[in-house]
DNA sequence: ATACTAATTTTGACTAATCAAAATTGCAAT
DNA sequence: ATTGCAATTTTGATTAGTCAAAATTAGTAT
């Protein structure tokens, strides 16, 4: 059995490699990402390696296996179809269900997330817009499109919000910007690095470059 | 914060001590409990002691300070709490819930913690009868009385099924012998170290005395 | 080519939890 | 009083995961 530790390595290795175009993570940072020094995660590369969960080449990088990656599908299966439990089943605000998650997914079985899943009814997607794998360890891939670079005077619905920090999470909320509801771009300016964002019924909002490349769209 | 390990020693420390009068735990059955050589135990009760969790007195025992006690009577609401959630909100089998919450016990934060026992209406007692210990940790004490002390012939409410083997509770409740239910003992014979129960509506049950000691009544 | 730098790896040490096996001890029976 | 034994403790190792600090290396700039 895989360690959480081990767990939570191969979760943030995958989701690392999605937004490289190799699929190579820089031991460096990884280790940043899972705040342990340097050496450490070079020594937990190795035994990730040893362990055939991942593929290690030294002063380069490391990428999952198939096998590590099918295991990290598992837990964000985990983590997400718990998030969205701890929304709907016991009324969580979405700004506190990450941090939860994080622990509950090292800990709850298959049985129990098999009737996790049912209850809620096999959901595609958790409280943030991210994709719930199937158990068969298969993801759909959302949306790449963000308010940062979408269509401007166009009605469209978030999809995501991809940021899991309370205070952006209870911003968004404040804002109108959760997953589901219409937005337009009112106005983008490059060189102020703003968007001006008119939610459903709300008033415009404005945002910032970092924090609009957070609000996905389609 | 207290490991896993920590609160599982803990937690059983505090259940072997309610079976004794001195409430002194010998080391060499608390490392039989833990499924650990002795010498694991000795060492992990002297550090329990450098902690403040429990008093050690050398080839004498174990106790827990009222520290000790807390912390058990914590874990063991958890513990106590989500097993009857899995069973109320998530429809898993009295037989299976021990187990699962033997890990979530120690995943899950007292922020939800809070939430499920909302949920569940502030119960007291858990899917096998035992009582939840309140927020502030007191714990009211069971019932005492089992099928193999109880009076004869007489009508009797079913209060606790002191046992997790999977095995043994669906025997039990395949026998009508669960918490809520109405029995008679018919029958008691001494000598053959045997009673004949007779559940609401089933049939006449034979228990052998260690498992009608399981079994607690009111 | 040389020197510098930033990233990475290596080395050595530490903590928590465990086991195997040897040493100790308290007590009971002779 | 001795002896023997069962429980307990001690000792020495091991594994997972971590940090601090020194050593190495692959470029980059001169
Ligand atoms: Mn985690
Ligand atoms: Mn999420
Ligand atoms: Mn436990
Ligand atoms: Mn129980």
């Amino acid at each position: 059995m895989a360690s959480s530790t081990v767990e939570n390595y191969v979760k943030r290795i995958f989701l690392a490699q999605q937004t490289t175009a190799d699929g190579l993570v820089p031991v460096g940072q990884l280790a940043t990402i899972m705040n342990v020094v340097p050496g450490t995660a070079t020594s937990m590369v190795k035994a990730l390696s040893d362990s055939g969960l991942a593929e290690y080449a030294p002063r380069t990088g490391v990428r999952l296996t198939r096998g590590g990656e099918q295991l990290a599908l598992h837990v964000l299966r985990r983590h997400r179809l718990l998030e969205l439990f701890l929304v709907k089943a016991l009324g969580l605000d979405w700004s506190e269900v990450h941090t939860e998650a994080e622990e509950l997914e090292h800990a709850v079985s298959d049985r129990v997330l098999e009737r996790i899943d049912d209850f809620l009814g096999h959901p595609s997607v958790d409280p943030h817009g991210d994709p719930i794998p199937s158990a068969r360890g298969k993801m759909a891939e959302p949306s790449a499109v963000s308010l940062a670079d979408c269509e401007v005077k166009k009605r469209l619905r978030v999809s995501r919000v991809a940021d899991q920090q309370p205070a952006f999470l209870q911003l968004m909320e404040r804002s109108g910007l959760i997953p589901g509801a219409l937005v337009r771009v009112e106005n983008r300016d490059e060189v102020a690095g703003a968007v001006v964002v008119v939610p459903g019924g709300d008033d415009p909002v404005v945002l910032g470059f970092s924090a609009a490349r957070k609000v996905f769209v389609e």
